[in-house]
DNA sequence: TGGCAATAGTTGAATATTCAACAATTGGCT
DNA sequence: AGCCAATTGTTGAATATTCAACTATTGCCA
């Protein structure tokens, strides 16, 4: 496997582990504070993405691909979201195996009371900790790691 | 909800959305990569936590919180890791309510065969991305988000 | 055109995780 | 001592997510 020695230095380990902890404490916390709103973390990006899009309307797909999420695991949280009223489903025309996913007045209402909260919430827990010169660096440092991955996934 | 501005800079989006989105595919590969040993990676963390412990034994308590896993959830988790025959559960002599989980010789064999290979993914998603400079940048930033976190839980 | 591999999306069952309630202590306080 | 709130850990039911199979197309190409 690799070239790589087979433990991590001490400073890769304490960067490693401080990244991994900070990382799940931090999830908590954003998805606690959103439950004031009802909403899970996953939930509010689903909203964010469709309210982003054109009509308010992602196809499955690329509402699965935009989120990160699973299609099956998509598939049974519009479900549920179509019974909050958030989102409703649409037959495509183009493509009859495809379906668009429609974001309702009732889920726009929803996101926007839920938005500054949650920005709020990521400031205080992340930017505000940060300085303008960590900013330039976490978006650099982790969109190498991303693009890495991506390049990773096509091997 | 405090003073801050109600949106993201572009600034400020770039870094959150790049660092969550890598941080999410990362976690999957990582995942992923942990399969070819039966183990997904947070029953990993379980037994790498029990593995550094004094006697490869730890009151559930301490576990839990080492691996930032519910009380409940781990108490599931180690049900199913009994039966793997990785752990074992012994009463606590001194206090009674307590459990602890030892790690028996099958579930250290176990890690030690992942730990090698657990590592070089690690390395391969994660470290050889960044520079030296970087790895000492990240442990402050997210040493300081985790301190502020704790700070925040307590109040 | 016809055939077939790839894509879109859903479904139900299998697993995993959360949630709320619970029993059994322990620890502190009067 | 005796009381009671807090701690430890587990449990089963409710939810959520994954997994594998499936239908219905579409796109390609011989």
């Amino acid at each position: 496997m690799s070239k790589s020695a087979k433990w991590l230095t001490p400073a890769e380990e304490s960067a490693w582990r401080k990244y991994i902890v900070a990382s799940r404490r931090m999830y908590e916390a954003l998805d606690e504070d959103l439950t004031a709103h009802g909403l899970s973390l996953s939930d509010y990006e689903i909203l964010v993405h469709l309210s982003d899009a054109k009509d308010r309307s992602l196809r499955m797909s690329e509402l699965a691909d935009k989120t990160i999420i699973s299609r099956s695991r998509l598939s049974h949280r519009i479900k549920y979201m179509e019974g909050k009223g958030w989102v409703e489903r649409q037959k495509c025309a183009s493509d009859k195996r495809g379906t668009w996913a429609v974001m309702t007045t009732k889920g726009w209402n929803t996101i926007v009371k839920a938005a500054p909260d949650h920005v709020a919430s990521i400031r205080k827990r992340f930017i505000d900790q940060i300085s303008k010169a960590d900013q330039a660096n976490i978006a650099a440092i982790f969109e190498k790691v991303e693009s890495n991955l991506r390049k990773d996934f096509k091997e």
